[in-house]
DNA sequence: ACGCGAAGGACCC
DNA sequence: GCCCAGGGTCCTTCGTCT
């Protein structure tokens, strides 16, 4: 079933220098997307940003310089009391999953076109691709890549375009099964969902054989089982693509386990936050550990107090309860545009497909949001809040176009020169 | 000192 | 030949208000 290998192993592939990727020329994948992006708007946009990350580092670095013996003495001690506090509340009673299903999208449109099976195929469109069946993968075609670029990796790529309502209903089905072993799970995506088995194998005592036997079995297989969701969700990754890796509930076993895990497998910390803590000479949690002092120094609470749980192997033990959504938005890519009346209009449009959606929820929102990125992929976000919530497309247009023609002000006499807008409300009641 | 709104980002799928 | 999504959550910083 190498089909529903994850996209996550591609990538790490490409920045790893590992052997044995069949047919997996990694100098040349990169030469190919480096000039199909070279010189580009995107690119330039990419670029600048990694100069401001770079900057970042720099501001870092010469905090750091300041920082004295004494300072990180105190620091020591506080990391120290802190780490008894959650060594005191470790909680390894709990057996928390992780399931993720392999190239899902992929995985159902090659169910319902077999010929499929046998290409190149990837889910998405020319600008994005959303995940990649084994044959592409062969070819360094991923998620999260451009289907135009995609194309010049592999010209036989064949792309399908998304079809959310396919995923939805299949996801469902999958989600039925979830219920049946733990009725409180969180669904994460279409695709990926925690589940507490702690109850289920209470009662039973053997791993269920249901979702073993479902024809989605080898995208709904277990993946990753740990005593809580941090370590469950790394473990998902481990054993692709079809194994499930089970973490034992000691504290031996975690802490071995989180040694030598690099600091960019776990659940959020991204790249940026990798290239952050890379600077200071972290690669790995254990690395995390015996840094916590100065990391206390440089970075926020809530930081380093995340940091500092990922180091011990510490996550949550229980499933919190599903939350209420606080937003909801539409956003539509598109050709330059840049006409007043043109932008106008599509602003409507927006707002009535967010009316529209809206009101299958019966929600109403007091603040409005209006996002706008411009030809060159620089992101602005105007928002405006009400007194009373509101939900029609003439209510939320309303406040949309104002705060479109305020930009627009802005900007004159040279015009909005735009690639995407999109609205946006919160604020529920 | 505190709350809150606004804007920008990081991150996830 | 051109061409890099869309739907979310959470966090940080800053300004103004009370």
């Amino acid at each position: 079933n190498f089909q529903y290998m994850e996209e996550k192993n591609i990538k790490m592939a490409l920045n790893d220098n590992k052997a044995g990727m069949e047919g997996l020329d990694r100098d040349k994948i990169n030469k190919i997307i480096m000039e199909s992006s070279k010189g580009s708007k995107f690119y330039e946009n990419e670029v600048k940003r990694e100069q401001q990350v770079n900057q970042r580092i720099d501001k870092m670095m010469l905090q750091k310089e300041q920082i004295t013996e004494q300072h990180l003495k105190k620091a020591q001690a506080q990391v120290a009391r802190m780490v008894v506090e959650l060594e005191k509340r470790r909680d390894l009673t709990r057996v928390i999953v992780h399931v993720d299903m392999d190239a899902f999208y992929a995985a159902v449109e090659m169910r319902d076109c077999p010929e499929l099976k046998d290409k190149p195929m990837a889910v998405g469109s020319m600008s994005m691709l959303s995940t990649s069946n084994y044959h592409a993968r062969k070819y360094g075609v991923r998620a999260a890549m451009p289907g135009f670029i995609a194309k010049k990796l592999c010209p036989n790529l064949v792309i399908v375009p998304t079809n959310f309502d396919k995923y939805r209903a299949v996801s469902s089905e999958i989600r039925e099964i979830f219920a049946d072993y733990d009725p409180n799970f969180m669904p994460m995506s279409l695709d990926e969902a925690y589940l507490d088995f702690t109850e289920h194998l209470e009662k039973r005592q053997s791993w269920p054989d249901s979702l073993r036997t479902h024809h989605y079995r080898a995208s709904s297989n277990p993946k990753g089982i740990a005593p809580n969701m941090m370590l469950a969700k790394v473990c998902s990754d481990k054993n692709k693509p079809n194994g499930q890796y089970r973490l034992p509930s000691t504290r031996e076993a975690v802490m071995e386990f989180v040694c030598n895990l690099p600091v960019r497998k776990v659940s959020g910390i991204g790249k940026v936050s990798e290239k952050l803590l890379n600077a200071l000479g972290i690669s790995s949690c254990s690395h995390l550990g015996q840094k916590m002092a100065l990391l206390s120094l440089l970075f926020s609470e809530t930081a380093w107090h995340h940091f500092l749980q990922v180091s011990l192997g510490l996550g949550s033990a229980f499933i919190p309860r599903h939350e209420e959504r606080k937003s909801m938005s539409t956003e539509r890519t598109f050709k330059e545009m840049s006409a007043a009346e043109e932008q106008l209009s599509l602003c409507r449009e927006l707002c009535e497909d967010l009316a529209n959606d809206l009101k299958k929820e019966g929600l109403k929102g007091k603040t409005v949001t209006l996002k706008l990125k411009n030809v060159n992929f620089e992101v602005k976000t105007r928002a405006l809040t009400l007194s009373y919530p509101v939900a029609t497309a003439d209510e939320i247009f309303a406040v949309a176009k104002d705060l479109l023609k305020t930009e627009r002000d802005n900007e004159s006499p040279q015009p909005l020169r735009l690639r995407l807008m999109g609205n946006q409300i919160k604020q529920f009641n």
